[in-house]
RNA sequence: GGGCGUUUAGCUCAGUCUGGCUAGAGCGCUUCCCUUACAAGGAAGAGGCCGGCGGUUCGAGUCCGUCAACGCCCA
């Protein structure tokens, strides 16, 4: 074996391995009970970002383990076709050779986006492969393929059938730059300074005004009326009368509204219906007309009358002037407000009126708020359900239309005489009504609609496949928590009123991969980690190790590279582990499961007892998906108790013929075990180094570990703390660990066996004698276990003054401790009320720390 | 304005749900050691008023209230 880990040289070999011999097929276990993890799929134009390594590499420590447990286990692969992102990079594409999409015309574009699908999409999914993780690829689904659009149209077409999908007139938000609608959520607000301008909108018969104050002096253009509060004393004249709105000498009403808020500004607010979705409501409330005033490319309409043409914000400056210059502006304020972003291109978002298809959400909540409360479906960690809920109660309708060319077609069709609409699964010939020709909608599907579906489509449905009767509903979902509103929340929704049941039974939610300062990883700030970089750097094992070690439940991770390196040393022990037992200790062969020793001596006895104890301990906290601690305990008993111990000790006691079997066979399943429980976290290495060692099984596959419960020899606690104490002494009095200290010994028969004077005289690095300690010794240092007594003669070795400090100071710690501990004992409040276990507990804790203070105090007299 | 979260060692974080051994980890730091698996290592150590205040309790880092600072989401 080489002598330190070299992920790279490892890596490469064992994915096709795997993956030829079918392993990430549930079919590997053809008797399992099923258990389904759907991917969040990735975005067709997306390369693979430290979010998505921590996403998926959670996902397959979870998908491994149950695998590994017999579990017909099936993780589906799949990508999304992200309808604005992919559009965008055609068409930037495009723009190189002086084309847009119009040019080509809408089939030729399509066809240019398959193409570059083809060709440069999907990249990600090598980057999977890379990572090492275990989806089935043979069940990679596209939200495009044939199967998922038809899913699509049946959803779509159901849901219009029952009146839950609609078309009309209503603000949305509309992005410029896009050129397209977009939902609630894909619209980042962020707080800026900006202006707040007052106007005086004259009243009609004379006599003064009425002043408004707004952010977007341009959407005056648009006003319909001017609105105040019914019990605003202020303008209880004013309601009923009309104003004359400047530079367009309109004449609009002034009206009273519930929804106006008398602390903004003056109180009363102008009403642009076809501009703000609060206005449209009131204006619909009132009967006022809205006006559409900007246009899809955010310029002025021919409704603006002279400023028809300009840019919104060059309107907003000119609009500004001229009501100056007329007199109208009473004053600019400085004023701070949120301002709605398009979460693609962060272009400002313009609210307009627009005919679109919306899905009306309100019926779909009720069960999916309903699986969260009954358990049907869990949140890990649990307070997540409570953004859940509180979204879920608080949504509007979904605008699910969009004018792109890329995605799942309306399955609606216009009568060109008639103006029906037709709702179809299939295309129909002609107007049911009139006969008359038909046109197809031109409008795609948000991509998130087809999304919401995954869970099922990518199973087969609406047909009742095999597939989809054995792995629907999924067991769990990996998702950060960004994305809850996005998908969870409609996945819920459609996954219930579609298949009748909550679409996944748990939701493991995590946080955000951020940059080592606790800052948001981006491109444009340059701080964002390659995940490929460090895995070509460290190794993927390693970039996983680091990730799941930092990773605690549904926190963001402020990700430090250094990590990486310190998984990859892990790596390196763990090579080297295997190395010594190998080719130091002649392991070879191990069973791929059970073959625990028949005869384990005394060591073999007390790693094999920590072993069941901290499998139980790693299965307990995976199953509750609280990776970062279960990895957490087994990597310190890894490193801290089968290394630094069990295999200092293995080396004494090969060197005993008749205990030489137990060991080896000790160390190989030890091994074992923990390279099998550390590969659902870093399968490459585990599966390298299974090979040196195994029966020639592939790891991937073999069972997980179950030790035996055992119980550990209490001899060998005593002996680790005398190892420590003498450790301790030769290092705070600067001994070289070379030097052999002699070892004046009390130790009863029963304890000091061979072997464990052999193990204590090798890690200690004493020579013993044994001998009853009597009450007054003079020069020499104390060195307690248990009942064990050593004393350690301090002539010709350190200074007698020396050791005094050091008592001294565990004299104080001692007392310190003793006080506290008599304190809650003399509590009578605590002897009454406390379960008698931690009384008892407590009371021996203060035997125990009498008894030291005693020794420790003899000690002191016994330095002369 | 509403909701959620965070505040624990020099740094980054566990531990809080379910109150009870002397509050842990990684990195960093100090001292010693190239001992034949590993210097990508070993041994030992220093370092904490668990944000402030108040309460509940025999007992609070943990539960409750409140204040402060920071962050996120929603309006």
């Amino acid at each position: 074996m080489n002598p330190t880990y070299e992920p790279k040289a490892i890596e490469a070999r064992w994915y096709s391995i795997w993956e030829e011999s079918g392993s990430f097929r549930p079919e590997v276990n053809p008797d399992g009970e099923p258990f389904t993890i759907v991917i969040p799929p990735p975005n067709v134009t997306g390369v693979l970002h430290m979010g998505h390594a921590l996403d998926m590499s959670l996902q397959d420590a979870i998908v491994r383990r149950k695998r590994m447990q017999g579990y017909a286990t099936l993780w589906l692969p799949g990508m999304d076709h992200a309808g604005i992102a992919t559009q965008n990079v055609v068409e930037r594409d495009l723009a190189v050779e002086g084309l847009n999409r119009h040019d080509l015309g809408r089939e030729r574009f399509e066809e240019k986006v398959w193409a570059w699908k083809e060709r440069s999409g999907g990249r990600i999914t090598e980057q999977i492969r890379t990572l090492g993780f275990s989806t089935d690829w043979t069940r990679e689904r596209f939200t495009l393929d044939e199967g998922l659009s038809r899913a699509v149209r049946e959803v779509f077409v159901t849901l219009y059938e029952q009146g839950l999908i609609y078309r009309g007139n209503r603000i949305i938000n509309w992005c410029p730059r896009c050129h397209t609608a977009i939902s609630d959520i894909e619209v980042e607000h962020e707080e800026e300074t900006g202006e707040l301008v007052y106007i005086k909108y004259p009243f009609v018969d004379g006599g003064g005004g009425i002043v408004v104050a707004t952010t977007r002096v341009e959407t005056m253009l648009g006003d319909a009326g001017v609105a105040v509060h019914p019990e605003d004393d202020r303008y209880a004249d004013a309601v009923g009368k009309r104003v004359r709105l400047p530079l367009l000498d309109r004449e609009i009403p002034v009206v009273a509204d519930d929804a106006v808020n008398p602390e903004f500004g003056t109180g009363a607010v102008k009403i642009t219906p076809a501009h703000d979705p609060v206005d449209f409501e009131i204006a619909e409330r009132h009967g006022l007309k809205p006006i559409v005033v900007i246009d899809t490319e955010a310029r002025i309409n021919s409704a603006g009358a002279d400023f028809s043409g300009a840019d919104r914000y060059e309107a907003r400056e000119a609009i500004r002037d001229k009501l100056s210059q007329l007199g109208y502006l009473v004053e600019i304020a400085d004023h701070s407000h949120s301002v709605g972003h398009c979460s693609r291109c962060g272009t400002v978002i313009e609210p307009l009126l627009s005919l679109q298809w919306f899905v009306e959400v309100a019926p779909l909540v009720g069960p999916a708020i309903e699986a969260i409360r009954d358990g049907e479906a869990r949140f890990f960690p649990k307070r997540w359900e409570n953004s859940y809920f509180h979204w879920m109660e608080n949504l509007r309708d979904w605008t699910i239309s969009r004018q792109l060319w890329w995605g799942h077609r309306i399955p609606a069709w216009h009568c060109i005489d008639c103006q029906k609409v037709i709702v179809a699964r299939e295309e129909p010939e002609d107007c049911p009504d009139c006969r008359g020709p038909l046109k197809p909608d031109e409008d795609v599907l948000d991509t998130w609609f087809s999304s919401a579906l995954w869970p099922f489509s990518t199973l087969g449905w609406p047909d009742e496949t095999d597939d989809l009767r054995t792995f629907y509903p999924t067991s769990v979902l990996v998702t950060g928590y960004d994305i809850i509103y996005f998908w969870i929340a409609r996945m819920m929704k459609m996954g219930i009123h579609f298949s009748g049941t909550s679409p996944f039974q748990d939701i493991v939610i995590h946080g955000l991969v951020r940059s080592s300062d606790g800052q948001k990883m981006s491109k444009s700030l340059g701080n964002a980690l390659d995940p490929l970089e460090l895995v070509e750097q460290y190794g993927a094992d390693s970039l996983r190790l680091a990730l799941l070690q930092a990773a605690a439940p549904g926190h963001d991770i402020p990700f430090d590279e250094a990590w990486v390196d310190a998984a990859r040393r892990f790596g390196n022990k763990l090579w080297n582990a295997v190395k010594y037992a190998v080719e130091h200790a002649d392991v070879s062969d191990v069973p791929a499961s059970g073959g625990y020793p028949e005869d384990p001596g005394p060591e073999d006895m007390w790693v094999l007892s920590r072993l069941a104890e901290v499998a139980a301990e790693y299965d307990q906290l995976s199953e509750e998906y609280r990776y970062s601690d279960a990895v957490g305990v087994l990597y310190s008993f890894t490193w801290s108790e089968v290394f630094d111990w069990y295999i200092e000790m293995a080396k004494t006691a090969l060197t005993d013929e008749s205990r030489v079997v137990a060991v080896r066979n000790t160390l190989g399943v030890v091994l074992r075990d923990l390279l099998a429980m550390f590969h659902p976290i870093i399968p490459f290495l585990t599966e390298e180094l299974w090979s040196t060692l195994g029966d020639g099984s592939l790891l991937m596959t073999t069972r997980w570990p179950d030790p035996p419960s055992t119980v550990a020899p209490q001899a060998l606690g005593v002996l680790q703390d005398l190892v420590v104490g003498v450790r301790r002494f030769r290092s705070d009095h600067q001994l070289s660990p070379r030097i052999e200290v002699p070892l004046v010994l009390d130790v009863s028969e029963e304890i000091a066996e061979q072997w464990w004077l052999d193990q204590l005289s090798v890690l200690a690095a004493v020579s013993i004698i044994r001998e009853s300690i009597g009450e007054d010794r003079k020069g020499y240092a104390r060195i307690t276990a248990g009942d064990v007594q050593g004393l350690i003669p301090l002539a010709g070795l350190v200074d007698v003054e020396a050791e005094r400090p050091r008592i001294e100071k565990a004299i104080g710690e001692t007392t310190d401790l003793l006080r506290k501990s008599r304190s809650k004992l003399e509590n009578v409040g605590f002897r009454s009320k406390a379960p008698a276990e931690v009384v008892l507990r407590e009371e021996a804790k203060a035997g125990e720390l009498e008894a030291r203070l005693s020794r420790l105090s003899r000690q002191l007299s016994e330095l002369g």
